[in-house]
Formats: C-alpha cells, sequence, structure tokens
RNA sequence: UGGGGCGUAGCCAAGUGGUAAGGCAUCGGGUUUUGAUCCCGUGAUACGCAGGUUCGAUCCCUGCCGCCCCAGCCA
C-alpha cells in the first residue's frame, strides 16, 4: 500500500513515553508540569524548546503546567524581565492559565521544611566562610572532609537558623548546609548549602526575608507544593536528581515528582547562553535583546517569525538527552513553511533599474489585480499600477548573461510578472559605464490574463511601476557569526572575534507597490521571488516604511550559479 | 585513572532479538506567470569499536574508544 495518505507520524519523545506509561499503569491520574525560567533575562530559542515540552505534554495530556518564576536570587534578578517572560510565552501561544506562580511565593513553607529537616538532624548551621567551605569540599577524585560545625546540636541549629532568619548575622557568615556525604563521589551530595544570608530587597518579597534558599533546596520542593508529576530539565541538573529525591525523602513533602532530564538546545551559528546574550546587549554588538538578528523570542518576533514556526521548529529538532547542534536551515524552513501559507504577496524592488518601456504610452496606466496568494484565493486581491516607467531588479539583468540565465538581457525577452512580455532593445549606460536604465519594447497581446498569452517567455521578474511606488527601508539581516561554533576556533574562546561584519544590511532606495502604504507593524509579506519582509514594530512609520527580511525564499538559482563560478 | 550522561546517514531523531520511521539538508525529475510553493523519486558499508551469547543483535553480555556535564553561599 502507498503511504500516502497514512496518518503523519505522531510526536513522540522518551519523556512522552515515560508520562504515558505513568498513566497507563495508573500512577497518575493528571499530569503537571512546570517551566520554570529565572527572572534574570529575556527568553530565547533554546527556553522555546523547554516551553514546548512542558506546556505541550500539558495539552496532550489534558494535564496542567505552572508557569513559575524561580525568584531565589534576589542579587541577580529584576522584574523588568517578568513581563517580557510572560509576553514571550503567551506570544509562543501557550497559556497558564491560573497556574502563575513565584518560587518566592513559598518563602515561608520552604522555611518551615528547612527547620524540619534541622529538627531530624539533617540539616546544620555552617558557620565557615565560603572559601573555607571550598577547602573542605574536596575535588573531583578526592573525597571532602567534615566541617567542624557539622555537629551542632539541633538545638542550636535552630537558634542559629533562625537568628539568621531574624537578621543578626551578616552576609556571609553563617549558611544552612544539608548533613548527607561529605565522601560522595557526587560532588552535590557533599553537604550542600541550603540557604544564604543576603541583606537585600527581594523583588517580589521586600525585605521580608534576609535568608534566601538556593536552588537544590527550593527547586524539589517547589514541584511538590504544586503537584507536579514530571520535572522536566536539562541535562546538567542529572548530577543533582540524588539531592532532589534526598531532600523530597526527608521532609514532610505532598508528594515525589519525578525528575526527567533532557538535552538543551545548541543551534549552529548562534549563542543561546545567557552570559553571552546578556554580553552581546551590553556591549552593543546588537541593537538591544530583541535585536532581529538575536535568536531570543523578541528577537525573532521582531524579526517576523510567526509564534507557529517557531513550534514547528521544537517539533522538528525532537526531545532526547544526546548532545545536538541544530543547523539553521531546520529554524528557516519552519519559517518559510509557515510563511508560504500565510503570507500576502506583494513586489517589492530591492535595487531598483529603471526600465523605459518606449512604444506604452506616456500618460498611460493600468491596473492589474493579482490575488494575494496564489492558492488561497480567500486572501483576496490587490491592485497593482503599471505604467511607462518601471524599476525591476538590478540582478534581474545581466549585460552578459551567463548559461540558463532567465531573465533580462540585451535582446531577451522577460515576462513582467502579472504584466506583460518584454524586450530589452537598448541598454543605456553612465558616463562612468555602468548600466542606468534600460529601452525595453512590450507585446501587448501578451497581456496577463487575456486569451492569447502569446510565446512561452522562461523568465519571469517582479517590477514597480516608478510613479506609483512607494520608497521604503529593507534591512537584510544574515546569521550574526560566521563560525558554526562561535568562540570554538579562539584558544581564549572569545565568540566576539566570530561576529558576523555582514549580518545586516540596509538597504535604503527600494521601492514597493503602493498597496504596502497600508501595511501594519509586525506584518509580513512575502516580496515575490525574493524572501519573506515584516514591518519592523520599532522603527517603522506610516511615512517612511522599515521592513525586516525574516528569511529569504530558496534560491536554486542563486545555487547554481554559485556553483558554476566556483568551478571557474 | 571520582561520579553522572551520551554515541543510529551531512544535521536532528524514532524503533525492534528477525534484518532500520520521519524531518531538515543533498541530488534527480514533474507541475508552475514567484528559478518559490507543490508533487514524485533519491542514501546498493547509518545503528562508535572489538569480542561474546543466539539459528539470528543495532537492540542482551563483556571490554574498549570518543564526546558532554559536575569541585557557586548561580540556576
Amino acid at each position: 500500500m502507498s503511504d500516502k495518505n497514512s496518518t503523519p507520524t505522531p510526536a513522540t519523545d522518551f519523556i512522552r513515553n515515560i508520562i504515558s506509561q505513568d498513566l497507563d499503569s495508573g500512577k497518575h491520574q493528571h499530569i503537571v508540569t512546570r517551566f520554570p525560567p529565572e527572572p534574570n533575562g529575556q527568553l530565547h530559542i533554546g527556553h522555546a524548546k523547554s516551553i514546548c515540552l512542558n506546556f505541550g505534554v500539558a495539552n496532550d495530556f489534558d494535564g496542567k503546567c505552572f508557569m513559575r518564576f524561580d525568584d531565589t536570587n534576589p542579587v541577580k534578578e529584576d522584574n523588568e524581565y517578568v513581563e517580557g517572560i510572560l509576553r514571550d510565552v503567551r506570544w509562543l501561544g501557550f497559556d497558564w492559565g491560573e497556574n502563575l506562580t513565584h518560587a518566592s511565593d513559598y518563602f515561608e513553607q520552604l522555611y518551615l521544611f528547612a527547620e524540619e529537616l534541622i529538627q531530624k538532624g539533617k540539616a546544620y548551621v555552617e558557620s565557615q566562610n565560603a572559601d573555607e567551605i571550598r577547602e573542605l569540599r574536596g575535588t573531583l577524585t578526592e573525597p571532602g572532609k567534615n566541617s567542624p560545625f557539622r555537629e551542632r546540636s539541633v538545638v542550636d541549629n535552630l537558634t542559629l537558623f533562625r537568628k539568621m532568619r531574624d537578621g543578626e548575622f551578616d552576609d556571609g557568615t553563617h549558611v544552612l548546609r544539608a548533613k548527607i556525604d561529605m565522601a560522595s563521589p557526587n560532588i552535590n551530595l557533599r553537604d550542600p548549602v541550603l540557604y544564604r544570608i543576603r541583606k537585600i530587597s527581594h523583588q517580589r518579597t521586600a525585605d521580608q526575608w534576609c535568608i534566601y534558599p538556593l536552588y537544590d533546596f527550593t527547586h524539589g520542593l517547589s514541584d511538590a507544593l504544586e503537584g507536579v508529576t514530571h520535572s522536566l530539565c536539562t541535562l546538567e541538573f542529572e548530577d543533582h536528581r540524588p539531592l532532589y529525591e534526598w531532600i523530597l525523602a526527608e521532609v514532610s513533602a505532598p508528594c515525589l515528582p519525578r525528575q526527567i532530564e533532557f538535552s538543551r538546545l545548541n543551534l549552529r551559528y548562534t549563542v543561546l547562553s545567557k552570559r553571552r546574550l546578556i554580553q552581546l546587549v551590553e556591549e552593543r554588538h546588537v541593537d538591544g535583546w530583541d535585536d532581529p538578528r538575536m535568536l531570543t523570542l523578541s528577537g525573532l518576533r521582531r524579526r517576523g517569525y510567526p509564534p507557529s514556526a517557531i513550534r514547528l521548529f521544537c517539533k522538528r529538532i525532537g526531545i532526547s538527552k544526546s548532545e545536538n547542534n541544530i543547523e539553521m536551515s531546520v529554524l528557516e524552513d519552519s519559517a518559510r513553511e509557515e510563511l508560504d501559507k500565510t503570507a500576502p504577496r506583494a513586489m517589492a524592488v530591492l535595487r531598483p533599474l529603471k526600465v523605459v518601456i518606449t512604444n506604452y504610452p506616456e500618460d498611460k496606466t493600468e491596473e492589474f489585480e493579482p490575488s494575494r496568494h496564489p492558492k488561497n484565493p480567500d486572501m483576496g486581491t490587490r491592485k497593482v499600477p503599471f505604467s511607462r516607467e518601471i524599476y525591476i531588479d538590478h540582478d534581474d539583468f545581466r549585460i552578459d548573461p551567463p548559461a540558463k540565465y532567465f531573465r533580462l538581457a540585451p535582446g531577451k525577452e522577460v515576462r513582467l510578472r502579472f504584466a506583460y512580455v518584454i524586450r530589452c532593445e537598448e541598454v543605456i549606460y553612465d558616463s562612468d559605464g555602468k548600466v542606468r536604465e534600460l529601452h525595453c519594447t512590450y507585446d501587448q497581446a501578451t497581456r496577463s490574463g487575456t486569451k492569447a498569452e502569446g510565446r512561452k517567455v522562461k523568465g519571469i521578474i517582479h517590477w514597480v511601476s516608478i510613479q506609483h511606488s512607494v520608497p521604503v527601508e529593507v534591512r537584510l539581516y544574515d546569521r550574526l557569526f560566521v563560525n558554526p561554533s562561535p568562540g570554538s576556533d579562539d584558544p581564549g574562546g572569545n565568540f566576539l572575534n566570530d561576529l558576523n561584519p555582514d549580518s545586516i544590511e540596509t538597504v535604503t532606495s527600494c521601492r514597493v507597490e503602493p498597496g504596502l502604504l497600508k501595511a501594519k507593524p509586525a506584518d509580513v509579506y512575502q516580496f515575490e521571488r525574493v524572501g519573506y519582509f515584516c514591518v519592523d514594530s520599532k522603527e517603522s512609520r506610516p511615512e517612511a516604511l522599515v521592513f525586516n527580511r525574516t528569511v529569504t525564499l530558496r534560491d536554486t538559482w542563486a545555487k547554481l550559479e554559485q556553483e558554476n563560478s566556483g568551478q571557474n
């Protein structure tokens, strides 16, 4: 049998498999996940992978997903990021409903769990400083040594811990540690720090607390308090799982979530680490978090990527535990697939070359009415004026055309899309020898849509009527880095050396068909034969439109020509 | 030379003790007033290596190799 009509393979991955089993076995009736960003930066395409997984799993299994801010470190976090993160998750297409929480919502309960640990003799107040603690921690190959404060009495620990909370000690003087095993081969189990003193105002709890719990203590308990069934995180937390489970087991946790790790996203020709992203922004290598070259969600949005394209991308890359290095083409093709279906078509000339149609009446104007989308008549039509003087793209004319060049050249014919077939009769040069304009003749019998369309012409090019066209600015974006793995060739690992000097090209002399005058910020069009472009949402103005190139169209001719020239 | 992971075609990624889904990329071809889209076809040694168990292993066992992560009072 042909598989032409078979249903596509359903999205599956090892995590969904585990969840299915947990549901089938009756271990869980409902599944609960969570997306837990720290509000210390903006979300990027790597977060999108996690968002699509966590919210996607909740959707697939009719469960729920908490949107939870992991705000346990007031030193690094800032409320300014919260709004942006929520906006980005919503934009991506996910809804947390009532389930918006913060780790800081649980500070009181977390504190009580800590006292419980102390009561059980499973935690103690450490009075060495950070350096001293590190000294006794041991190394990867040598076990650590017990702290001199490890055997403090429960009463002393409790008293000290309460004084810590009450602000009686300075930052760094004491810390609460779990009492596990200083000789564990897993360093995370060598009496990890649970609480530290930070006399700094928290963005949500203000000055209510001066001790703050660390990630390991906070995360699992927050999961448990929310009834999370599957806590999905990235691979670097794999070593933390024993600690995650230890904490839940030693305390009266309401339930025991299961942590499952998957590999984080790596994309070629870009960087995704928060540290590097912040550096790009702060050192002004890009124009902010939403620079269209940034693979932040705000950057992708401004670039013209529809959320559906990002979801498609996440579906295509899959979920697994292996290191990966995804090619840009996967992202770009996801955008093309979505945009091809939804973007209205328009004609735009990026690098104008004047063409005078010498046998066309000087004062005549006619209007063509092509559809906005070749396959979706519901999108309607638009009016495109035509007259004696038009612009075509410089790239669509060659004085000396290579083999298989279907476009315009001296003595050659080409079809003006939706209009007539023209023939290039004469090339007019500037004094410096550059092509200034073309004199062509048109054949009235080839008018688009008429019965006798006449001869077959292989080449079709786009154009705009000079007097009717509107000038716009277009920004052509390319990858931000020239190295598939930025910084990998530099002994010092400096990724900035790999910045692509041509990652943005601003073209100011573009002309587009008049219908684009009503384009609104963030609208995306396909400029026929060129690519997808969206109205810049920050710098475009009704009287001075600015378009960002989201992604080019596939261009087999450019590829062919490049290969041919490479052979010579 | 401690611990934890990973290793299926160029890049991702399913899957099974019985001879390997799918996507992206590639290369052909067809349709086309976008060299786009769409459609069809395409990888005769792709299951890290070496042994072993088995009638038969990518999937089981043993050993080896390679890569990633961990020594924050970051997450």
